[in-house]
Parts: C-alpha cells; structure tokens; sequence
DNA sequence: AAAATATACCCCAATAGAGGTTAAAATTTA
DNA sequence: TAAATTTTAACCTCTATTGGGGTATATTTT
C-alpha cells in the first residue's frame, strides 16, 4: 500500500474571485496540495523554493510582472515545475511565447470547472493539456500554406536556404548545379516580390510557404 | 428542431479488426456516418470526391502510399477535410510530417475506444484531438533549451542568423557594430564547435537552443 | 500549342563570411 | 570587493557568396 503524495499546486492570478474559486475547487481533489496562491507573480516566484509547486497556473494578465516573463523565470529556478497558463487570452502571439518559454499547458478561463480538474490529471499522465481552440492553434501553426506561388522544386530550394545552407550546398544536396539553384532562387525573389534571402525567408515563412 | 445532417466518415486502415472495428464503434453514434472504410491509400483517394468526408481516419503505415502522402493528396484535393491520424507510432519526425502535411489530429491505438468518439466531437467543437503523448511531444516541441552554453545576446545573435539576416543587417538591428556581430559569430562558432553558420543553425535548431 | 518548370551557362561588382588577435567596458557571480 | 563572464569594438587577410543582368534548352503540365 503506497501512501499517496498529494501534487503541490501554486496559483498566480490577480482576480481573487477567480484565485479563491481554483483553490476551492482544487483543494475538494485529495491529489492535490494548494501551497500557495498569489496575486501577482513577484510574490510567486519570492517563495518559489520554499513552495516547491510540481505545478502552477499561471495567469497572463497581472499587475507588474506578466505571466510570459514568469513563466520564463519559473522555469530557470525550477525547470521541473510545469506551468499551466490559463488566461482569457486565445492571442496566438501571447500562446506560443507562453509555450516557447516552457509552459506545459494553456487553458482559457471560459472552460468547465471540471476541465481544470481533468487537466491536472491529463499533465501528470504525461499529457499537455490545452483547451480546445489552444490545441486547435498550436496544431495549425504546423500546417503549412498549400496556395503557394512556389513549385516544389522551388519549396526545395528555399527550404535549404532557410537552414543558413549556401548556394552551392543546396546544389550538391540536390544534386544540380550551382547555377540552377540561383535560376531557382531568381524566380523565387520575382514570384515573392523580394530582393534578398532574407526577405525571401521571412515571407515564405510568414506566409507558412516553408 | 433542425435535422442533424451526420458528418460523413472515410476509414483508411490495412488492419481489417481495426477497421472493422471503427466502423462498427463510430456506427453507433448516428451524427457520423461511415462512408466508406478501405485498406490502402491510393483507393481512399480515387474515390475522395465520391466519399466527399468531413473526416478521414488515417493510418500511417500502410501498403503502398504511406500515410504522410496520402495526407498530403487529400489536403490538395479536399483542403477541408479533417484528416485525423491513429497509428500505433509516436515517432516525433511522423508526428511532425503529418501535422506540416495538414493533419487535424493525431491519435495512437492505444487509446481507449470512448477517446475515438470524443475526438470526433473535439474536433467539431474547433479542436485537434491529440493522445496524452503526442500533446506533449508538441508542446514540448515548442519549448527552448535552456541549457545552452550561449550567452542571451548570442542568442538574439543566431536567432536573427538563423532567419537569414547578414552580418550587416543584424548589425543594425541590435544597434551594435558589425564587427560586435562578427565577434559574437566567432564565439558562437567556438562554443558550438561549428565552423559555418549552416553548421551552427543546424546545431542550435537540434539542440533547441533557438 | 502554349505556359510553366527545371536545367545550365555567361558576366560582373559588392559584400558577406571566416580566420586571427587584442582589449576596454559592463555586468554577473562568487 | 574581487573574479569571471559577457558585451562591446577594432584591426588584419583572403576567399566565397550573393544578387543583378542576360540567354538558352529540355521537360512537364495545362
């Protein structure tokens, strides 16, 4: 018989409504331990090493420190503590620097009390938990722009460019001349309206082309 | 009262237990339709105008066409069919490929049948169905190491390298001299242990360093 | 048959890239 | 405070790369 140690759970956010309403509903969970919950993210990550969270949710919109600068300091002291945003934000901009700063998952506030719960549950199964429109989000920004102006043959050759290769890398890669591929990349520039492998780049992957 | 028009299902799955057994699942619930189940790819897309689905079930390893392409067809032909894989692979590179090609979704067999079904209304509520891994292999793709041994300016150094931005433009960019940039290059390049900036891009993007 | 694509060649000037060395501020860490 | 690291900047050399212009031909696709 294995005693069971409950998961220690901080909380960031500024609307104590809402903060008051998680620890409520959290602490009805046996799993769970709320150590502590805060309302800005100053005081949060001051008692980080003496609250020791496995988890924290963390708000976006906060007085002084916002949640994307806190996930980030979070996880340079704590890089096992996984970060659970949950915010009223579904910005894209806001979403991805959350998760390229080490967030483990996104939540909107809009969800069913029971989808918190269900989520904590989902990030210790291994899990990643997002809401609906997040996950939607995050799979999309993988799709990539099929009404490209480019051919394949042209896709190919910007692709490498893309990975800093040079001209005549990208040749013995595919196995043409050298010559080829800057005939490719001229009609690359003509078809994107750009005049350096810069623009080319930041086009083609603004437009999700590459 | 407005009559519920099922969504319309294809099944593309050589294992004829499994198929049969998504048939006979999905079957139960009638706001899906199973239009058509079929062992291979290349039938599937011969008669994707015909079958004309909401959704198509795909596995990946297949005879003949492999999943990843058959994606690839059916978002060319049909871009608003929902493919969703289920494959017994978590394989990261799979993972990503079907997701670039245009999956809405990415399941493994493992999951329990109920999960099936609830993908398929995840989906319509505006979501990406995921397994429990593979949400986190995503999420996790978005997170950056933070054991790089560059320091932060060196960072913002290959991260503008790395769009394909010169010695120059950088430069002006970070307000700094180009010959800071190009001092900046030369220890990236020493601590990376690289010798051209395709090498350390390369290094960095594997290593997640940016 | 026409249009788009992929291939390859020429010329040329500007600059970007990689290597070396040195060193003063500024900042962070011990 | 002292030590270490980071950031900044400058000098040198030399070759490779880039992007502009043009032209041309075989192969696909429409």
């Amino acid at each position: 018989m294995t005693a069971i140690i409950p998961k220690r759970i901080t909380i960031v956010e500024d609307d104590s409504i809402i903060r008051n309403a998680f620890v409520t509903l959290i602490q009805q969970n046996k799993n769970y331990l709320v150590v502590n919950a805060y309302s800005n993210a100053e005081s949060a990550i001051k008692n980080l090493k003496a609250d020791a969270p496995d988890i924290c949710l963390m708000d976006i919109e906060l007085p002084g420190m916002n949640g994307i600068v806190a996930i980030s300091k979070i996880k340079a002291i704590l890089p096992k503590t996984h970060v659970v945003v949950v915010s009223v934000y579904e910005n894209d901009d806001l979403v991805f620097k959350a998760l390229c700063e080490g967030a483990a998952g996104y939540l909107t506030k809009n969800m069913p009390p029971q989808k918190l719960i269900d989520s904590l549950v989902e990030l210790e199964n291994g899990g990643a938990p997002m809401s609906t429109s997040i996950a939607r989000m995050v799979v999309s920004s993988f799709h990539r722009n099929r009404q490209s102006p480019l051919s394949n043959r042209e896709l190919e050759v910007l692709q490498l460019l893309s990975s800093g290769k040079s001209y005549s890398t990208i040749a013995d890669q595919l196995f043409i001349d050298k010559e080829t591929v800057k005939s490719h990349i001229k009609n690359i520039y003509l078809k994107l309206e750009v005049h350096s492998k810069a623009e080319a780049i930041e086009k083609a992957k603004k437009s999700k082309y590459i």
